[in-house]
RNA sequence: GCCCGGGUGGCGAAACUGGCAGACGCAAAGGACUUAAAAUCCUUUUCGCCGCAAGGCGAGUGCGGGUUCAAGUCCCGCCCCGGGCACCA
């Protein structure tokens, strides 16, 4: 998976698909069947810009990129085929982009409702929570992201969060740490119950989330979010009100992280259902609408956020629980919250027992009262996948005065993008004014009716594409099931980690769904995953926002594009982080010559003169190389010092070359064009050719190991004395 | 604050299982070839000290301790850099 090149190619890329054709064109060799898509979304943003600016058609701006883009992956000398035509830009992908929505919109996993959402200013779009970084958009690095209250359209990604989840017990071998451990949480499981408090004097409840219900005889007051549905009833006073609406205003406006707490008494009580006391029921800017229930019970003496609130405003501090060792704190005097687990005090039938005891007991106990539940919140919501876009699929939804919102029928697909429309980037979809788009029968009464003019994220595209690779022509189905089975999961993934919560959640979540429509009967798309590292030019990341991109084009220009791949991968492991620097490309570039003209002296074989030390010297070194790379390949992928191993090789046969026999040269230098091939494919196919053989060199076997011949005669032992070196020794 | 990475020469880095620290490459210096340059080939190159020399001695993997015959690697406690998450009840 490439992330979103726009046009050109820049050197992250280059190391992302040296890494990729080199796995590929190795296994090949080893006698693997590989099918290797390389996927990505170029097209929605940058043509709209370039639409913009240049006031060009967004289509033939799309074109000419896949253009130019194929021109410079094949001058990158990729044996393998890619999928730039299953992007969104055409009709016979995205068709089942919108057949797999009508799919879900039948099984309610495809919804419409108003809601705040994330909009870029810059974008002119609203965003999924998964794409809004530190407040920004993750395209604008700089440009905050505003509110805005819209209706939009929602895939159900919540449906499966628990799923999500916990399937991810299958991806721990596979898949790396850091990556499971942001979706991990990105996804937010919290196990709690969620608890009734009867509004005094009102036939209302006000209902809480809490992980802490062991806690719950410390709640000395319950606290609403300003947006909380039950506040304009509590609330009357203008006043007050404006203070909440001033508040709801400054969460927006400022970072959450370090906003000072702040809110307001609505007046009214609710009733403890465990004690039956009045507690005060307050309005707070810290407890979030979107998390929960959105209304908690505060227990300033076990939670640091409530102690600082309760303190601020005066609000009595009653410690219930006591460490397992010591005493009971005191509520006036605590300096600060005791968070851990222990054993319950002052808690009625439930003193006594222990943290974890009396939250299974009180949860129950809350269950047979019937003023409570168990109950599981997670933290990542559901995705929203309208844009205001004209690059993306179209929503096949028509809007009937008498029916509603109808989905198109299945045989009327696929709605099809308009051609020649006006970008104007003024946050309205710029389909909404082509006429002949917007106006259609109602599909139900046949009626006047509207089109959405919103399309899809292009997100949705890449949640999916490479399924459909492997059955690109078909206009039956997304794909034929049996084909996929065969291939799928995916043995290896291999991307940048920017993608963590982003495309690698969707796409688990759009298999899941898949899965459940009976399409495929894999849970997971990809078995093994490998995220590289960035390349990073003086100190930041390579963006070009930051105006620090590296085309590869003149390094290829001046230096051919096997040096510019074999550097990208010589530079560094590839899961590290690499800072950009050109300097070593010449070494490489060295080698390449070096390894050329080795290999072109001595392609004419020979008749034997028999063995001798060089000879035996040299399949020595070149079997224990053969060792080492088939090692990288099959375990770590530290393909830098397998370069450097094949360097070491060639620098050793350069000794040695003038005692070398005939026989022995040819066939040295066919396997080291062999093991040359997954790096410089171009170069080692010249000299494939030039030792006599024809054909793709990567359809040959890959060299096989003999252990007997990598055998040193002579082992050289270091003896050490307290630590010290202090003599060599040599044993046959 | 919590969770991941990482810290080794002038630079990118290597050391895979605790066993010769710095492979390989860049840059630098010297030599060969050449009228000359480029290219190529061959040397040197962690730091400090001693020696005319072959060579020798000492220090050294962010810092401080520890385990071990032996630590870049393992354990304990810190510091710094990068990334992710963070009023998530």
């Amino acid at each position: 998976m490439l992330p979103y090149p726009s046009g050109k190619l820049h050197m992250g890329h280059v190391r992302n698909y040296a890494i990729g054709d080199a796995l590929a064109r190795y296994m090949w060799m080893r006698g693997y069947n590989v099918l290797h898509p390389m996927g990505w979304d170029a097209f929605g943003l940058p043509a709209e810009n370039a639409a913009l600016k240049e006031g060009r058609d967004p289509r033939e701006w799309t074109l000419g990129n896949i253009a130019s883009m194929r021109t410079q992956m094949q001058r990158l000398g990729l044996a393998i085929d890619w999928n730039c035509e299953i992007a969104s830009c055409d009709p016979g992908y995205y068709r089942w982009n919108q057949w797999f929505f009508l799919k879900m919109f039948e099984r309610g996993l495809a919804y419409r409702k108003e809601a705040l959402l994330n909009w870029c200013p810059e974008c002119g779009t609203v965003l999924a929570n998964e794409q809004v970084v530190n407040g920004c958009c993750w395209r604008h690095e700089t440009t905050p992201v505003e509110q805005r209250a819209m209706q939009q359209w929602f895939l159900k990604t919540t449906a499966y969060a628990g799923e999500l989840l916990d399937a991810m017990q299958q991806l721990e071998e596979g898949w790396p740490e850091r990556v499971l451990a942001m979706q991990r949480n990105w996804i937010g499981r919290s196990e709690g119950a969620e608890v009734d408090f009867a509004v005094d004097g009102l036939p209302r409840k006000v209902r809480i989330f809490t992980t802490r219900i062991d806690t719950i005889y410390g709640a000395t007051c319950l606290i609403l979010a300003p947006e909380h549905p039950l506040v304009d009833e509590l609330v009357t006073d203008e006043a007050a009100r404006m203070q909440i609406k001033e508040m709801i205003d400054a969460t927006a406006r400022l970072d959450p992280g370090n906003l000072e707490k702040v809110g307001l008494f609505t007046g009214s009580y609710a009733i403890h259902p465990f004690n039956r006391s009045l507690v005060p029921i307050w309005v707070a800017n810290f407890v979030l609408m979107g998390y929960g229930t959105g209304a908690i019970m505060a227990v300033p003496a076990h939670d640091a956020r409530d102690f600082e609130f309760c303190r601020a405003y005066g609000i009595p501090v009653v410690p219930v629980i006591r460490p397992v060792d010591g005493p009971l704190a005191d509520g006036g005097s605590m300096a600060e919250p005791f968070l851990d687990y222990g054993i319950v005090e002052n808690s009625g039938d439930w003193s006594g027992l222990s943290s974890a005891e009396a939250r299974q007991k009180m949860t129950a106990f809350a269950g047979q009262s019937g003023f409570g539940t168990e109950s599981i919140t997670y933290r990542i919501k559901d995705w929203g996948i309208s844009r205001q876009r004209y690059w993306g699929t179209p929503i096949p939804i028509v809007y009937c005065p008498h029916c509603g919102a109808v989905p198109v029928p299945e045989n009327d697909l696929p709605v099809l993008l308009p051609l020649n429309v006006k970008i104007t980037g003024k946050g309205r979809s710029p389909l909404e004014s082509v006429e002949s788009f917007m106006h259609v029968p109602c599909p139900k009464c046949g009626g006047p009716a509207r089109r959405e003019s919103d399309t899809m994220d292009t997100f949705v595209d890449s949640s999916w594409y490479f399924y459909r690779y492997c059955d690109p022509r078909n206009d039956t189905a997304p794909f034929d099931s049996r084909t996929i089975a065969r291939w799928f999961p995916i043995d290896q993934y291999i991307g940048g980690v920017e993608h963590a919560i982003l495309h690698l959640i969707y796409s688990r979540f759009w298999t899941k769904m898949m899965r459940d429509s009976g399409l495929v009967s894999n849970t997971e798309p990809i078995k093994r995953l490998f995220t590289q590292g960035m390349i990073i030019k003086e100190g930041a990341k390579m963006s070009k926002s930051l105006g620090n991109v590296v085309s590869p084009d003149d390094m290829i220009a001046q230096f051919g594009a096997d040096s510019a791949r074999m550097y990208s991968l010589f530079a560094a492991p590839p899961d590290r982080d690499l800072d950009w620097q050109e300097d070593g490309v010449s070494g490489i570039n060295r080698f390449l010559g070096r390894l050329y003209r080795f290999v072109t002296r001595n392609a004419e074989g020979g008749a034997s003169s028999g063995g001798n030390d060089a000879d035996r010297q040299a399949m020595r070194r070149l079997h224990q190389t053969i060792h080492k790379i088939t090692n990288d390949f099959d375990s770590r992928w530290h393909f830098n010092t397998s370069i450097a191993s094949l360097m070491e090789l060639l620098n050793e046969l350069y000794q040695l070359e003038p005692s070398l026999s005939r026989v022995r040269r040819k066939e040295i230098c066919e396997k080291l064009t062999l093991m040359l091939a997954p790096f410089a494919p171009y170069t080692a196919q010249d000299l494939w050719d030039t030792l006599g053989h024809s054909g793709p060199v990567f359809r040959e076997t890959w060299p096989s190991y003999d252990a007997a011949l990598a055998k040193e005669d002579l082992v050289e032992i270091p003896v050490q004395v307290n630590g010290k070196l202090r003599a060599h020794l040599r044993v046959a």
